[in-house]
RNA sequence: GCGCCCGUAGCUCAGCUGGAUAGAGUACCGGCUUCCGAAGCCGGGUGUCAGAGGUUCGAAUCCUCUCGGGCGCGCCA
C-alpha cells in the first residue's frame, strides 16, 4: 500500500500557527462557501491519513484553497501537499495523491487532478455557480454585502485639508480614496465613522485673517504691499469684498498702523515668515479680538462652507465635521501634555517643551510647546488622536498626503507614551496625482495660487471620471492622472466601458418590452442549467468573485482592486454579448440568459456605488 | 548624509502577501454589424520583473548590497 510508503517518511514538525493570534481584520484571505467546503474536505482528509499512520500526527497545517487562474486548472486549487512535504519528508505528488485518494468526489466536485509541482486541483460541474446567480437576483444592492466586521467601530478621518484654500487635485484623490474605503469597510460589516478634522485654529488660519484683512484694506481704498507669505489666490479677494459688503469701511484701519514695526518681507530683504507674524499680532492688536474674529470667521466659513459644498457634489458625506478649536476649548491639548509629561517623557530645552519621541523610535524629539508659549500643530494633534481612540474605535484610520510620512513615527510614539493602543491607528498614505493634458504635465504650485481645483477637475471630465480614475491605482503609488483619457466617450476609458455594460443590459430590457416577450425570473432560477456556453460559464463564475474582492479590498484598503475585477466583468459581458443573442425564441434559455445579465448588472452597479460612480440606465 | 516609498511589455498599470507558462489596457496591424446599442467583439507579439548575491521544493514577491527615481528630515501645518 502507498501509505506505507508515506508512513517511512514520518517526522514531526509544526506548519503555520494553529494558535493564530491574528485579528480578523487582518485576514486577508475572504472566505465563501465553495471554498469553505473544499478547504473542509482537504482537512478531513488530513486527519484521515494522520489516523491511519500516512502522516505525522502531530501536524496542524493550514489549508490554502485558491481560485486557479487558468481555467485548464479547474476552478480551485490547493499548495496543501506541497506544504506538508517538508515536515512529512515525502515528494509533493505523493502526498497529493494520498490526500486525493481521501477525497470522495460528488455533488458539485466533479474531479480532482494533481497538477505540476502537487497542485491539487477541483474541478466543480456548472451548477456550482447555479446558487449564486439565484443569490445575486435575491439580495439586489445588497449583494456582496457581509457581516464580515461583525459591527466592529471603525473610523476613517480623511482629506481633512486646511481651511484657508479651496480643495485641488491632490486633495480630491483622498477624498475619493478615503471615501472608497469607508464605504468598502461598510459593506463588509463595520460601523465606519467618517471624519474631516478642521484646522480652524492655528497659525495657517491667522496668514489667512490677516491675507483676507490686508484685500479688504485695499477695497477700502487703502494702498498695501501684499506680504509674500499670503495667501494669494482670488478666493481671498472675495471673501474680502463679502466682508466689504457687509462691514464697509468699519474695520478698516490706516496702512502706516498696520505695517507699523512690523518687520521686513522677504523682497525687502527681511524674512517672509518673521513679516507675515509681525503683521498678524499687529492686525489683531488694531482689530481687537471682537473684530479679529469677524474677519477670521469670514474667511473660515466662506472656504469651509465651499469645500463642503464640492465635497458634497463629489459624493463624498461625512458623519463628522471635528473641530480643532473645540479640542482647546475642551482643554484637550492641555490635558494631553499633562499626560505626557506623567508619562515621564518630556522634557524642557531652550524654553520649549519637548516631547521624546526618540524613546519610542522616532528619529528626533519634537517640540510641544514652543518657547513663545504657543502649542504645536502636533500637540493638537496628539490630543486629537487621542480623543479619537477614548471615543471607542477598534480602528482608526487616517488617510494623508504621502509627503506627511515622516509624521507617523512621533504620532505613534505619543499614543505609546500615553498607553493607548497604536496598532489601533492605521495610517494611509497616498501620493500626488500628476494631472497630463494632451500628453504634457499639468503644472501646479500650492503657493502661488497655480493650481488645479478639485472643482475645475470635476467639472472637466466629470464626478464618476474623477472619483473612478483617482482609485485605479494603488494609493502609495503615484499616478499619472489622464486628463484627455478621462474625458472621452470610447472604449478607451474604464469607466464608459463599464457603465455602457450595465447601459447595454437596461437596453436588452427595454427591447424585451417592445419586442413584448417576457421573462419569468423564477422560471429562469429553475432552469439555470440551459446556460452551457462557455461565455455563460466564465461570467457565472466571475460573479461568484464579488464578494471575495470587495472583501479583499476593503480589508486590504485597496479599491484599484475593485476597479480592476468591474473591468474584467465588463469584458465578460460585452464578449457575452457579441457572442449571443439573449432575446431568443426559446423561453427557458431566454429567462435563463436574462437572469444571468440581470445578475451582472446588478454586481456592476453595486461596484461602482462603492466607488461613487453611478450607474446610468443609457448612455 | 539618514529614513520611508518605488523600479514589471514602447506607454499606463495589475500580479490574489512565496506557487503552475509573469498578465490587462493602450499603442500598432488585420478581421467582425440585413440581428438585443460597434462607446462593442475576435485574432496577431512584446519581457535581463533595474542589476548582483542570498534564503528554499519554488522568488517579480522575503533578506543584503549596488544603481536609478520620488518624498520626508522646522520651536511650519
Amino acid at each position: 500500500m502507498k501509505s506505507g510508503k508515506v508512513a517511512r517518511c514520518l517526522t514531526s514538525g509544526i506548519i503555520g500557527n494553529p494558535f493564530s493570534t491574528q485579528p480578523t481584520y487582518h485576514r486577508r484571505r475572504p472566505s465563501n462557501h465553495l471554498k469553505d467546503q473544499l478547504a473542509q474536505l482537504l482537512t478531513d482528509a488530513v486527519v484521515k491519513l494522520q489516523t491511519n499512520g500516512a502522516l505525522p500526527a502531530d501536524i496542524t497545517p493550514t489549508v490554502m484553497i485558491e481560485r486557479t487562474r487558468d481555467r485548464s486548472h479547474g476552478d480551485y486549487a490547493s499548495n496543501l501537499a506541497m506544504l506538508l512535504a517538508k515536515p512529512a519528508r515525502c515528494k509533493p505528488r505523493d502526498i497529493a495523491e494520498q490526500l486525493v485518494a481521501a477525497i470522495e468526489t460528488g455533488g458539485h466536485l466533479q474531479k480532482i487532478a494533481i497538477a505540476g509541482p502537487g497542485f491539487i486541483n477541483f474541478f466543480l460541474g456548472p451548477e456550482a455557480w447555479h446558487a449564486g446567480i439565484s443569490d445575486i437576483l435575491a439580495q439586489g444592492d445588497q449583494f456582496g454585502r457581509s457581516d464580515h466586521g461583525k459591527g466592529a467601530r471603525i473610523q476613517v478621518e480623511f482629506v481633512s485639508a486646511n481651511p484657508t484654500g479651496p480643495l485641488h487635485v491632490g486633495h480630491g484623490r483622498g477624498a475619493a480614496y478615503g471615501a472608497a474605503i469607508a464605504d468598502l469597510l461598510e459593506a463588509i460589516g463595520y460601523v465606519v465613522h467618517r471624519e474631516y478634522y478642521v484646522n480652524d485654529a492655528g497659525r495657517q488660519m491667522d496668514i489667512l485673517a490677516a491675507s483676507v484683512y490686508l484685500r479688504y484694506l485695499d477695497l477700502c481704498g487703502e494702498d498695501i504691499m501684499f506680504p509674500a507669505n499670503g495667501y494669494q489666490g482670488d478666493y481671498v479677494w472675495d471673501i474680502a469684498a463679502t466682508l466689504h459688503r457687509e462691514h464697509g469701511d468699519a474695520l478698516q484701519h490706516p496702512v502706516a498702523e498696520v505695517f507699523r514695526e512690523v518687520p521686513a518681507d522677504e523682497p525687502a530683504g527681511g524674512d517672509k515668515e518673521k513679516h507675515i507674524d509681525g503683521l498678524i499680532t499687529r492686525i489683531r492688536t488694531l482689530l481687537e479680538e471682537t473684530r479679529y474674529r469677524q474677519v477670521f470667521d469670514e474667511g473660515l466659513t466662506a472656504i469651509l462652507g465651499n469645500i463642503r459644498q464640492d465635497l458634497k457634489e463629489f459624493g463624498v458625506v461625512y458623519d463628522d465635521w471635528f473641530s480643532e478649536r473645540s479640542l482647546s476649548a475642551n482643554r484637550a491639548v492641555e490635558t494631553g501634555i499633562e499626560r505626557l509629561q506623567k508619562s515621564g517623557h518630556v522634557y524642557e530645552q531652550n524654553g520649549a517643551l519637548w516631547f521624546k519621541s526618540t524613546d519610542f523610535g522616532d528619529e528626533k524629539d519634537r517640540v510641544i510647546v514652543r518657547d513663545n508659549g504657543q502649542t504645536t500643530y502636533f500637540a493638537s494633534d496628539i490630543a486629537y488622536h487621542l480623543n479619537k481612540l477614548e471615543r471607542g474605535y477598534d480602528r482608526v484610520i487616517d488617510v494623508w498626503g504621502a509627503d506627511h510620512h515622516g509624521y507617523v513615527p512621533r504620532v505613534k510614539a505619543a499614543l505609546k507614551a500615553l498607553g493607548a493602543e497604536p496598532d489601533k491607528l492605521d495610517v494611509l498614505l497616498v501620493q500626488f496625482a500628476i494631472l497630463y493634458r494632451q500628453g504634457e504635465k499639468v503644472a501646479m504650485s500650492t503657493r502661488s495660487g497655480q493650481f488645479v481645483t478639485l472643482r475645475e477637475l470635476r467639472h472637466e471630465v466629470g464626478n464618476d471620471a474623477a472619483r473612478f480614475f483617482y482609485v485605479m491605482r494603488k494609493g502609495e503609488q503615484h499616478m499619472d492622472f489622464d486628463l484627455d483619457l478621462a474625458k472621452s466617450q470610447s472604449n478607451d476609458n474604464p469607466v464608459y466601458y463599464i457603465q455602457y455594460a450595465h447601459a447595454r443590459v437596461r437596453s436588452v430590457f427595454r427591447q424585451l418590452q417592445e419586442k413584448q416577450l417576457e421573462w419569468d425570473q423564477a422560471a429562469g432560477s429553475a432552469g439555470l442549467t440551459a446556460l452551457s456556453e462557455d461565455h455563460e460559464q466564465e461570467l457565472m463564475i466571475n460573479l461568484s468573485r464579488y464578494p471575495e474582492v470587495l472583501e479583499a479590498a476593503a480589508l486590504n484598503h485597496e479599491p484599484h482592486l475593485l476597479t480592476h475585477y468591474l473591468r474584467e466583468l465588463a469584458n465578460d459581458f460585452h464578449t457575452y454579448y457579441n457572442a449571443h443573442t439573449f432575446l431568443v425564441e426559446d423561453a427557458a434559455l431566454r429567462n435563463a440568459r436574462l437572469n444571468l445579465i440581470e445578475a451582472t448588472r446588478q454586481v456592476i452597479a453595486n461596484g461602482l456605488g462603492l466607488l461613487g460612480v453611478s450607474a446610468p440606465d443609457n448612455m
